[in-house]
DNA sequence: TTAATTAATCGTAATATTGCAATATATAAA
DNA sequence: TTTATATATTGCAATATTACGATTAATTAA
């Protein structure tokens, strides 16, 4: 199959899945912590910094950008990318409400 | 190739998409919900509370495991599992802290 | 011991992801 | 216009994920 049943959660569980999913792959990691400390760039630098090729970063930009944590405006020949502050404000706040759940049990 | 190339990534990175991509489902943010709010339970109220097949829970439970989110005991016929308290606080403060950066970036 | 119950494992089909070479597109400079 | 530069898209191979039927393993009840 290696179709995921999202009809059967809740909104809220598929948008935390969704966020979490992109967030599931180092190169993107390393691309945010990137962007949060150098505050703006252009994907030729990630290129450089990172080390993978031009296409996958290209394509892990992409991913970063449907889900909202990250926008780009074109600026000449190259693409300003940059966190986008409200959503990714947003998306903290929502994942940080699930990791700040407790469970009460005495289990085990 | 689909083959993720973690060796050009810090440790920190690696452990913070390992993390996030056991998350990106939304079975597996159901199930960890569900052990939250009853502190225990076997994999059999799981398949019912869920609508998975009991091999697809199994598999999922195996996965959050994996990581360390949870625990499972043998308890007769059945398991009991739960949320794994320690490693939970510290995924927390680990993803918390990744989530809480701030870019100070006046861009775009 | 046999039957019932519960969860794990195996095998497999369908689909998704990762990475990159090759190519396309778009803008700026000459 | 031509050339250089920067990023996106396409196409593809290798691998991973998701889901589940069938089966197995382990424990309890009869």
């Amino acid at each position: 199959m290696g179709l995921t049943k999202t009809e059967i959660f809740t909104e809220q569980q598929n948008r935390i899945a969704t966020i979490a999913k992109v967030l599931g792959h180092p190169a993107r990691i390393a691309i945010l912590e990137f962007l949060i400390k150098l505050e703006s760039c252009v994907c030729g630098d990630l290129v450089k910094d990172i080390g993978l090729a031009q296409p996958t970063i290209s394509q892990h930009l992409k991913e970063l950008k449907k889900v909202g944590l990250i926008k780009g405006t074109i600026e000449g020949t190259s693409v300003c990318y940059c966190i986008h502050e409200e959503n990714w404000e947003e998306i903290s706040v929502l994942l940080g409400a699930f990791l700040n759940k407790k469970s009460k049990g005495t289990c085990c």
